[in-house]
RNA sequence: GCCCUAAUGGUGGAAUGGUAGACACGAGGGACUUAAAAUCCCUUGGCCAUUGCGGCCGUGUGGGUUCGAGUCCCACUUUGGGCACCA
């Protein structure tokens, strides 16, 4: 029998199919372990070689825990909504539902021809009424509930609501857009609309007035982590600040606990300290500032509290609500322009032009600490999102104040000894403290450290400030003004928001004419002609954002089909949580911050018993793509060979890599390619063009798009499959490169000729001999350990060492043999799977294998080779019996003829004896 | 600017502080074959020597610790990623 990859895959993934294999099922007897991968966004392109990678890794460890015995839960779903869908319905009029199921079919195709063991019945879409039923669910959850600090966690909206008829605001400490104070008497006098509105401000999931990410161009709001430098992530468009009125999650309630959680997880230090940049915890003082002549209090955040002697100016936000309580008759007019001027600029512009601007409200501002009277500035270098709006500013100390200072010929008063400000400010926090001395407090002579310390807590005491801790986490905007997502289950009666009875869920997404918003700039759903409640009352017209659906999928996947509940108590509770999740980085601060948010509101409000939903988590690197380039000679259709284009004027032309083999041109090919080469012509160099090569983005336009299909095609699954892990390390970025595949498929044919020579099979029942044991016990070892680490490229290597050392020694054994396949089986199931039955005769399943143990005694050595060094240099070896004494081989190591010559002359001074065969004599 | 990650042959990459370059690709040479494909064998970091051994240099740069450093420490250069008028 010939190894031939189109005959025995599709035999082995129909029978894996019809046999159920890969189904699986809570079973209390077995330890549970639930491996995930990130599910896909259904693209129109299909998947490119670089896709799989993770998917591949996570199905070796799928099934390599499965042969460990573990109940392996490994599902399959796709992030089904999305802009790209939308935006292709808009130009076509075709409706997304069509293209996006199109897109799965395609997705599903590809994905069987890997050979992977998903549980296919647990697949889930995220625009399947079955599965939004539930996200929707999980909003009103949010909904209905606040965060309350001193329980540390999300309760109930009607416990706050029955607290504000008995006490009102007072004394609250829960989570909230702003601080409200109301008695009791006053909230019971509310209308129906102020009650609703008021308790806006504490539900977890809030309609609320805040600043945007508005993009005209996409028409619709975005997430901060949508939005990178001023532009949306999807489609590269322009991107505006706007107050607009939106749902809103409270992600910024957990800020502390999605911090500190950051602990007990097994995930990468970078990656945590990304998430950890994102919440951006930064622990300072809110002071006051008395505005001269006037009852206004200016309230500043600052992480500099020692630097108070040196404030010369204050600097307000031009979005700030200070603005027009602070600003003198006289200076109304311009500081009205320079807001309105500043609203004009979109975020973008604001970034790139770094030139100082601002404008004097007229106002001064009395310094609590020592009575200075200081001036208040309007300036769009402070950011109205962040801390108070407003800020005390010590050109001395803050490099941006500083250039504030300079270009409005402002006073610096430097306040650490020896700090030389009259180029640039001194921002370390570092150094002994001067001019610091008023009558409340001295600082001079301390440690900036101990004097920050020492300032918060003086203004504590000292009524004028306390000491705040402030996040860079926002609350998530939940709107988005399109209409290929969740609509959301809320209708409006008489301008008042309520969410649907869960009994009502899902609120199916509604049939529209087109998918663009109306004419009168309502959201698509607008179009949807009496989408209202029973009663009459209006749905909400936004639907929510791509990861409303992704958020909580990972709970789905362990009960799919179960009409009462997201999960049953049964089935949460016995796979609690992700083991192990495998993914790009690219998620770090959307999907994982948002899932880890939903996962902990679930978690307080009891419906799930894990507080974290990913305990380890692994990032695949990206896979590049190799472009090729031929070099035209400028103005001609002559083509120069790389090793000669310096000689030349050329311009550089990417290839399609499909007529370049070995960077090798096939220019009859090339001039087929296009008409415009019809008639090329080259200038080879021995007799070849060699191409050029540079590695990039796999892409269209680069013509470096490698399809899994062709080399599933060409080599089969299992050669596809070690290739991509073989390639080198994980986590890293490696460029594709289709020309080393041929190792891995010589491979394949290698272990295929250890069991068949033509028709003749081999395998016997042969005791192993000594040496086969050896390999293959060097080999379980190797892979065990290799699979826990993820480092599946070195246990291929060892797979191909350890075949050619059974090839070597003839190796029949049916016992060796048989142990091979199942610790190949999790990287190459096919193959070893169709081995299994037609040559060790085993009739069931390799998947249901037991993974083998290794045994020490095989791989002791009879004898031990020394390489014996003198000062570190490699002089001779040495070859003792295994086991000999440390000061046995010292003794030999000497006594050898060969160390007479390099201890001539010389005392010893020092033997190392080194477990790995080293003996390194120091001598002196 | 701050934080994180990396840097090893022609290429992808191996190396618990212990003989750097495993494994694979590519390249060169050879066997088999009418021929090609496939398969197998040898060589393959650089320089020198080579009908025998062998020698020197080598893991981005400069220092340090150590008997011994790709690996640990300090400084720097470059790559990739994150955050960024966040006070």
């Amino acid at each position: 029998m010939q190894y031939n990859h189109k005959e025995i895959e599709p035999k082995w993934r129909q029978y894996w199919k019809d046999n159920r294999i890969y189904k699986v099922d809570i079973d209390s007897e077995r330890k549970k372990f639930y491996v995930l991968d990130m599910f896909p966004y259904p693209s129109g392109a299909g998947l490119h070689v670089g896709h799989p990678l993770g998917y591949i890794a996570s199905d070796i460890y799928s099934r390599y825990k499965r042969l460990q015995g573990f109940n392996v839960l490994h599902p399959m779903g796709y992030d089904a909504y999305g802009l790209p869908a939308e935006q292709y319905a808009i130009q076509t009029g075709q409706h997304p539902e069509k293209t996006t199921n199109e897109n799965i079919a395609r997705y599903r195709s590809q994905l069987d021809k890997i050979g992977f063991c998903y549980d296919w019945d647990r697949e889930i879409r995220t625009c399947d009424p079955e599965y939004y039923k539930w996200t929707q669910w999980a909003f009103i959850q949010m909904f209905n509930s606040y965060y309350s600090y001193d329980a540390g966690k999300v309760r109930p909206i009607s416990e706050l609501i029955a607290r504000f008829e008995k006490q009102g605001a007072a004394g609250l400490n829960v989570a909230c857009s702003k601080p409200l104070d109301f008695t009791a008497d006053q909230w019971n006098a509310m209308t129906a609309k102020e009650k609703s509105d008021t308790l806006m401000n504490y539900r977890v999931a809030y309609l609320g007035n805040t600043m945007v990410n508005w993009c005209p161009k996409l028409g619709t709001v975005l997430a901060n982590d949508e939005v990178s430098e001023g532009v949306s992530l999807r489609g590269g468009y322009p991107v505006e600040q706007k107050v607009m009125y939106q749902w809103c999650l409270r992600v910024s309630a957990y800020a502390q606990r999605l911090l500190d959680d950051l602990e007990s997880l097994d995930w990468t230090d970078s990656l945590k300290e990304t998430q950890r940049n994102w919440i951006g915890r930064s622990e300072g003082a809110e002071m006051k500032f008395k505005i001269a002549d006037s009852d206004v209090e200016l309230e500043i955040f600052t992480t500099r509290a020692d630097t108070v002697f040196g404030v010369t100016f204050m600097v307000l936000a031009p979005e700030s609500k200070y603005v027009g309580m602070v600003t003198t008759p006289g200076q109304k007019a311009a500081v009205d322009e320079y807001v309105q001027a500043t609203k004009r600029k979109t975020e973008r512009e604001r970034m790139i032009d770094k030139k100082v601007s601002g404008v004097f409200t007229g106002a001064y501002a009395i310094n609590p600490l020592n009575g200075a009277r200081i001036p208040v500035w309007v300036s769009d270098y402070v950011l109205a999102g962040y801390g108070t709006g407003a800020i005390m500013a010590v050109p001395a100390h803050d490099s941006r104040d500083y250039a504030f200072a300079k270009h409005f010929d402002l006073p610096i008063i430097p306040l650490i000894e020896g700090a030389d400000v009259s180029e640039e400010s001194y921002d370390a926090k570092e150094g002994i403290v001067i001019n610091s001395k008023s009558d409340l407090l001295d600082l001079n002579g301390m440690q900036v450290k101990e004097a920050i310390a020492y300032t918060k807590k003086r203004i504590k005491e000292l009524g004028i400030g306390e000491v705040k801790v402030n996040y860079r986490l926002r609350d998530a905007i939940f709107s988005r003004q399109r209409y290929w997502g969740e609509p959301f289950p809320v209708y409006y009666k008489d301008g008042i928001p309520e969410v649907l009875s869960e009994d009502k869920l899902p609120l199916l997404l509604p049939e529209v004419d087109k998918f663009l918003p109306t004419e009168t700039g309502e959201p698509p759903l607008g179009r949807a002609a009496g989408w209202k409640t029973e009663d009459g009352y209006q749905f909400e017209l936004c639907t929510m954002p791509g990861f409303a659906g992704s958020s909580a999928y990972y709970l789905r996947y362990m009960d799919p089909h179960n009409q009462d509940a997201l999960v049953s108590k049964e089935a949460d509770e016995y796979w609690r949580n992700v083991d192990l999740y495998i993914g790009g980085t690219e998620h770090a601060t959307g999907h994982l911050i948002y899932s880890r948010f939903w996962n902990k509101v679930l978690f307080d409000l009891g419906h799930v018993c894990e507080p974290e939903p990913f305990k380890k988590l692994v990032n695949q690197g990206m896979i590049q793509g190799r472009s090729n380039f031929v070099y035209r000679i400028k103005d001609t259709n002559t083509f120069v060979s790389a090793g000669l284009k310096d000689q030349y004027d050329v311009t550089p032309i990417h290839v399609d890599i499909n007529i370049v083999s070995n960077d090798i041109l096939d220019t009859e090919k090339f001039k087929a390619w296009r008409p415009e080469f019809n008639d090329a012509e080259f200038v080879l160099e021995d007799g070849k063009y060699v191409c050029g090569y540079a590695v990039e983005k796999m892409s269209k336009s680069m013509f470096n798009v490698v399809n899994p299909d062709d080399i599933v095609d060409r080599y089969g699954a299992d050669t596809l499959r070690l290739y991509e892990m073989f390639l080198g390390p994980l986590e890293q970025s490696k460029p594709w490169d289709t020309n080393g595949i041929d190792g891995t498929n010589r491979f394949i044919k290698k272990l295929w000729a250890l069991f068949y020579k033509g028709d003749e099979l081999l395998v016997t029942d042969a005791e192993p001999t000594k040496d086969n044991l050896k390999s293959l016990h060097k080999l379980i070892k190797k892979v065990t350990s290799d699979i826990e680490n993820f480092s599946f490229n070195t246990s291929i290597a060892a797979f191909m060492i350890c075949v050619n050392e059974l090839s070597q020694q003839k190796c029949t054994s049916r016992l060796v043999l048989e142990q091979l396949l199942i610790l190949l089986a999790p990287f190459a199931p096919h193959v070893t799977e169709e081995l299994w039955h037609s040559a060790i005769g085993h009739d069931t399943t390799i998947c249901d294998a037991a993974w083998p143990a290794y045994n020490e005694d095989y791989l002791k050595e009879d004898s031990v080779t020394y390489a014996v060094s003198f000062n570190g240099k490699a002089r001779f070896t040495l070859q003792v019996a295994a086991g000999t004494s440390k000061e046995d081989v010292e003794a030999a190591a000497l006594s050898n003829e060969g160390a007479a010559k390099w201890l001539d002359g010389k005392s010893v001074k020092k033997v190392i004896v080194v477990p790995n065969k080293i003996v390194n004599i120091v001598v002196g």
